[in-house]
Parts: structure tokens; sequence; C-alpha cells
DNA sequence: TTGACAGTTGAATAAGTATTCACATATAAT
DNA sequence: ATTATATGTGAATACTTATTCAACTGTCAA
């Protein structure tokens, strides 16, 4: 992490871009914010939930059994995808159903998924 | 890391749903694929790079006095985002401009900015 | 009320990673 | 050649985090 801007140990060497790029630098909230949005979906675990609720909204048994993994192990990643606003739930007698949040985050992460498959 | 299919502790509780998705998902070098991707772009530092990569392409000590970092700190992230494919180079004499690797990535990003200021 | 099941959660461990430091490389100018 | 500058990189430290484990809550059925 950054810590001031006496941290920086080299010369400008083209100061209008220089100059003209600081000026438009938003916030470090909105980097801090969009940081983290990237960093929720960067795990290959949370990448499968998604792909799985991209279909249909599911239960927690339901999402584990299709990765292949614990219950509590997804319960905690739901809870980490629920906080950040990527996916969000429903109750139903004993069981919860997971959904993505709204048609944004599901443009965004089919447009990650485009990027790969193009790739290769 | 899902070590094998047994290693869920619940059961199946919509059979259809579980098994149509299972059916569905890709294989899991794509998953990793996604995931190393979106991580690449999960870091305040890497975001900041690339944000004001979208506006010019930059040089090593530029982009370190933007950001008021050290080059060595910029540069490390730097080889890590050309190796993900997310920026490329040339060399210019000693110097070494950074750019956006293609269209598809700066789309990427600028979703992702959208996506934030969408939210606020 | 008792048991079974779906889901949640705090703590601990293990694995991953960003920055710093020290040094290496490469290019240009004198 | 020598110096200065721009960049790259391996190792170490400090920090973050995914999964497991063990407990817990809440709901349904008998």
């Amino acid at each position: 992490m950054p810590k001031n801007e006496f941290t920086c140990d080299c010369n400008v060497i083209h100061k209008d871009v220089v100059d003209n790029t600081i000026k438009n630098m938003p916030n470090e909230d909105l980097f801090n914010k969009l940081a983290e949005f990237f960093k929720i979906l960067g795990d290959t675990t949370r990448v499968k939930i998604l792909f799985a609720l991209d279909q249909n909204e599911m239960c927690v048994c339901d999402i584990a059994n299709v990765l292949g993994m614990s219950k509590s192990s997804i319960s905690h990643q739901l809870g980490t995808l629920r906080r950040s606003g990527i996916v969000k739930c429903r109750k139903s007698g004993k069981e919860v159903f997971y959904m993505l949040d709204d048609e944004h985050v599901k443009q965004v992460f089919e447009i990650g998924v485009q990027h790969i498959e193009h790739r290769r």
C-alpha cells in the first residue's frame, strides 16, 4: 500500500503526462472499491459458485455438491460474496437460495468468461 | 481448493438442478484462468496502474511518480500484469513504455469502473 | 421434546502475496 | 571507460486469506 507522495525514488520524465494523469485520477475510495470488487471475483471457488448461480439460484448444499466441497467452506464464500453485493439470497424453510445480485454483476462476470474463452 | 468429489458433507437436495449444473460446468482450466484474471485486477496498486495506462502509455518512473511509490514496486507489479497478458510494453532507449494489452482488457476494466461508479 | 438437517460462524492453520532491500542489467552521455 | 539513469529481479518480511474444525442457530417432522 502506498504511504505518501514522497515514497517515490525517481524523477519525473514526462511532466505533462504525469501532471495530466494525476489530475484525472479518481479518489482513493474508488480504487479501493474497484480492487475489492475484482479481488472477490478472483478466486477459483467463488468463480465456480458464480458460474453455477449464473444458471440457477441454488441452495448451499446443492452448491457444495456441485463443487465437491464442504457446506462450511461454501457458506463462508457465499457470505463474502453477499457482503460484497455480488450475490443475494432468499430463505425458504430450512433452505437459503442464493442468486447473482443484479444484471450488472451478471454482465461483468459473463464478459470475463468471454475474455478467457477468447484467449485460447 | 477442492480435493475430490467426496469432500462434500451434505446431501443433494435438488437433484435435477445439481445434475444439470454439473453437466454445464466448464473444465477446471477455465475457472483457474478466469479467477487468475480477476485476481490480477484485484489489487489497489494494479488498478491504479491500469487506470493510468487506460489514458496514456507510460514509463515506469512516470507511473511511480503518479502513484507515489518506488520504481521497484511498480516494476514488480508491471511484471505481474505483463505475464498475465493484461499490459504489454515497448522499449525506447533506456525507457520502457507500458500500455494496456488490447481493447478487450480495456473494455473489461472500464466496465468494472462503471460498475463501481454506478453503485454509489 | 427430541432428532435430523440446512446453514452460519469464530478460531486456527496453511498457503499465497505485496512491498522493501540489495543488487544486477542495460542504455546513453561525457 | 566511467558515470548516471531506467528498469528488472531474488529473497525476506509482513500481511492477507481459504479451508477446516467445532460449535452454534433455526426449522421441520415425528
